[in-house]
RNA sequence: GCCGGGAUGAUGAAAUUGGCAAACAUAACGGACUUAAAAUCCGUCGGCCGCAAGGCCUUGAGGGUUCAAGUCCCUCUCCCGGCACCA
């Protein structure tokens, strides 16, 4: 007898809506529970890796509710992107509806998967209900200097026709399509993340329950490192700032060079012979994309510059050079160059026949003069050469260096970051407007708060060519000045959407809200996330622009907490024959397909039981026919009982049965273990597979009789945060009146965890030789003795005489002749 | 190059954190039921030797610490991920 899936899952689906099983409210007498998945971009169809991370939450959601917590389980849509602008190009579609009925597809399979969300806090980003909200944070930011336009080299795409923030170019490349990224210098809207550098760096030690992983990114990607800005004298009186590491070496540097867009450049080469070609490696280098500039050990290019710097330290007249490898953004733009400790110098020294001298000396590296070399010493060392600093260990006269530096007036030290302002203006249709006016008179001009929404306007050209297509909008783009009421114009660049998912999990507090971006009250009550779930590709990108933003909202008092995600669960990817699911690959198997042959809780089971949450998990066909088995054998077991009323069973003890409720309590305290000690769905799954063997080892008399029917209800509550509609079906035809997740999670007693013997192990000289049973209160001799006693053991230590005897209680007695 | 994570049967994986390696599942094989198949149930299932009792070996490789190592330490190989001419 099988059971019919689709009837029950249709069934309780229906029930949990009419029931508003899942509707939450803030309720101060109970604790809380706040559980996230991240929210998806609404693609219209839910993938393998959808189903994995929103199974994942959902059970944990629904162990919390056993549990006894008031818990937050909402769910949305991150509704804004190129996707449906890509739509309406290929479709003549209107992105809004496209997007909307994405969602609404996307909802309904949601739905059919049985996810517990509180549906009534639904948001959709690309609604103005929500994006208002966007605007109302930047303006916030404007005001505090946060939010600022200015004229840079930015990230290009030319495929998506847009900008990309640092975060989303992975390696090289556009985060959305691959193409690779080029510069470009264009004026952007800029958030100043750096400003909180700081303290996004120092509170990634109070994510005590974040994986290692996703804080050594974070970590890597602010990049964070102490240094000297040394002056060196121009021939024009005016100082150059150069950043290093290395103070130690300073004595070493042979000549300096800067980023060929550095600002000095010009005037450097202004009249000298070289000007002209200057200029063309300038040019050069600015057709070059950043991939190609950045790309490995190539060649280093560069070109002398005609102008000669004074090395402060020891008044040295050195070269300056322009070179490709030297970036503009980092440091201050410009870089001493050492050729012996420095491998990119060293090439770069060897290419254009530049000076070297040694400042490192190493016994262990064994080279005397540059000659010897044949790659830069970059190791630990003594100094030489380096006037009254020589003898000092390079560690210590980094510091000696710089202090002298700082007295002489000749260097500061200080500290730079990798990490970059967010560029936050795109080029696009589909994303919330930037909430500012530009008027002749007055500037730029942010648009008051009352006249917010700034919405978008309905019907516009979108070829995905010729820059924002809201600028070809005049309705749109000619306003009032709010300040002097002539006429002006509106910004045509929209908002990144990952605005939009900086800070969703503050709105789901209270979707609702009206008169800020959520209640404080209630974001008080459930914030912070306890637990949220998601993909690591995110781990620089989201999860780092929501703790910016958090931070911030935390400054101007709207939340009283500098963290939204307490703990992180970073789910695996879901594979195919090892490879990542794509339609390229053509490898992927549809989810709807299995959710109608199997049904969604024998999907759930088999991928939460399949690898633990955080591991790769490879799809596997059999696979789901072995979690489809155990769902029909725990339904068996309890169809096979009459209907009932528990207290008119029979209530006998058999040896069975006395093995089944100690099983019983085992299992309830491993799956409990297993759900507390990190959500090892795994092993609770399996746990749970082992109490119902146990019970399939009854007769089919000792099935009925009031233990076992204990246990098969403990094995259904169990199981039901994994298994939900087939678990609120069994627990109806147990005789249960009220849902499965309004009964509490059960509890184990210790009394049946104790045992009268304990069986220990037998080691002699290491190796399992015996094994004896002895009663649980015999104290450490007691155990010797027996151990001693034991025939096989004796025959091990054949007479001699054991050197050693260790007992460990309740395990092992090991002994060595 | 730097940083992080890995490597256990045919397969996905377990192993109370130093205490009987391979729980649970999948596949495979054998058996029961069946006219037959499916489903179901029972059994075998890391390798080698042995009729058996049993023994020896085995967690990427090598070494070490320990009564005891998949787990700790050192060296190395390979795989995955992030960053990468970052001064």
């Amino acid at each position: 007898m099988e059971f019919d899936f689709k009837t029950i899952e249709e069934k309780w689906q229906k029930v949990w809506k009419d029931d508003l099983t899942y509707k939450s409210a803030v309720d101060p007498s109970r604790p809380k529970y706040y559980c996230l998945e991240m929210f998806p971009y609404p693609s219209g169809r839910i993938h393998m890796g959808h189903v994995r991370n929103y199974t994942i939450g959902d059970v944990i959601a629904r162990y919390k509710t056993m549990q006894g917590y008031n818990v937050l389980h909402p769910m949305g849509f991150d509704a804004f992107g190129q996707p449906a602008e890509n739509a309406a190009i290929k479709n003549q579609s209107d992105p809004e509806e496209w997007t909307l009925k994405c969602v609404d597809w996307m909802k309904k399979e949601m739905l059919r998967m049985g996810f517990s969300y509180d549906w009534d806090r639904e948001v959709s980003t690309c609604l103005p209900d929500y994006y208002k909200w966007n605007q109302w944070i930047f303006l916030k930011m404007m005001e505090k200097g946060l939010a600022y336009k200015k004229a840079s080299y930015v990230n290009w795409c030319p495929s998506c026709a847009t900008t990309l923030a640092n975060e989303e170019v992975i390696q090289g490349g556009c985060w959305r399509c691959h193409t690779t990224v080029v510069e470009k210098e264009l004026e952007q809207w800029y958030l100043k993340i750096t400003a909180y550098s700081d303290r996004l760096l120092d509170d990634l030690g109070s994510l005590k329950n974040w994986p290692q992983a996703v804080l050594t990114m974070q970590k890597n990607w602010l990049g964070k490192s102490y240094g000297v800005e040394i002056y060196f004298k121009l021939e024009n009186g005016q100082l150059l700032r150069v950043f290093t590491t290395r103070p130690d070496t300073i004595f070493g540097a042979t000549y300096v060079v800067l980023a060929p867009e550095h600002a000095c450049v010009k005037e450097l080469v202004r009249g000298k012979p070289q000007e002209k070609e200057v200029l063309d490696f300038i040019e050069e280098v600015s057709q070059e994309s950043r991939m190609e500039r950045v790309a490995g050990d190539v060649k280093k290019k560069g070109c002398f510059t005609g102008a000669f710097a004074i090395n402060p330290v020891n008044s040295e007249k050195i070269s300056i050079w322009l070179a490709d490898y030297v970036l503009m953004e980092y440091g201050t733009g410009a870089i001493m160059a050492v050729p012996t400790h420095d491998q990119r110098d060293f090439l770069f020294a060897k290419e254009h026949g530049l000076p070297m001298r040694i400042v490192i000396q190493s016994q262990a590296a064994g080279y005397q003069s540059p000659e010897d070399l044949s790659e830069a010493y970059e190791g630990e060392g003594v100094l030489v050469n380096s006037g009254g600093f020589d003898g000092l260990p390079n560690e210590e006269a980094k510091q000696r260096i710089a202090s002298w530096m700082e007295e002489g007036l000749i260097g500061k030290s200080c500290v730079h970051w990798r990490l970059r302002d967010w560029l936050i203006s795109r080029q696009r249709y589909w994303g919330t407007p930037i909430p500012v006016i530009y008027c002749d008179k007055c500037g730029v001009v942010g648009v008051p708060y009352e006249d917010l929404p700034v919405r978008l306007p309905k019907n516009v050209e979108i070829s995905g060519e010729g820059g924002s297509p809201l600028a070809k909008v005049r309705e749109f783009v000619e306003t009032k000045c709010p300040k002097c009421k002539k006429p002006a114009r509106r910004e045509t660049d929209t908002m990144a959407t990952f605005i939009d998912s900086s800070w969703y999990f503050l709105r789901f507090c209270s979707p609702g809200a009206g008169t800020e971006p959520f209640d404080k009250a209630e974001a008080k009550y459930w914030m912070p996330v306890d637990q949220y779930i998601g993909g690591i590709e995110h781990a620089v990108l989201h999860l780092l622009y929501s703790r910016f933003f958090t931070k911030f909202l935390s400054d101007i008092g709207l939340v009283g907490f500098n963290e939204p995600f307490d703990k992180l669960l970073t789910q695996g990817m879901v594979l195919k024959d090892g490879e990542v699911m794509s339609k390229s690959r053509g490898n992927i198997v549809d989810p709807d397909g299995i959710i109608k042959d199997y049904g969604a809780d024998t999907l759930r089971l088999f991928i939460l039981f399949a690898a633990p949450p955080e591991a790769e998990l490879d799809w596997n066909d059999k696979g789901i026919d072995g979690a489809w088995r155990f769902l029909s054998r725990v339904w068996r077991l309890v169809s096979a009982l009459p209907a009932h009323d528990r207290s008119a069973l029979p209530e006998e003890h058999t040896e069975g049965l006395r093995v089944v409720m100690e099983k019983m309590h085992e299992t309830i305290k491993k799956v409990t273990q297993d759900m507390e000690g990190g959500f090892k769905f795994n092993t609770a799954i399996s746990g749970i597979i082992e109490l119902v063997n146990e019970l399939y080892k009854l007769s089919p008399q000792e099935q009925k009789y009031q233990a076992a029917v204990e246990a098969i209800e403990t094995a259904v509550l169990l199981l039901a945060p994994f298994v939900p509609h087939l678990c609120e079906e069994m627990w109806q035809m147990l005789g249960r009146k009220e849902s499965v997740f309004r009964s509490r999670w059960p509890k184990y007693d210790e009394k049946y965890l104790f045992k009268k013997d304990v069986e220990y192990v037998i080691q002699v000289n290491g190796k399992v030789r015996s094994k004896i049973i002895v009663d649980i209160h015999a104290v450490q001799d007691d155990i010797k003795k027996a151990a001693l006693a034991d025939i096989k053991t004796r025959e091990w230590i054949a007479g001699a005489i054991p050197k050693k005897v260790i007992v460990v209680m309740n395990k092992l007695v090991s002994i060595v002749v």
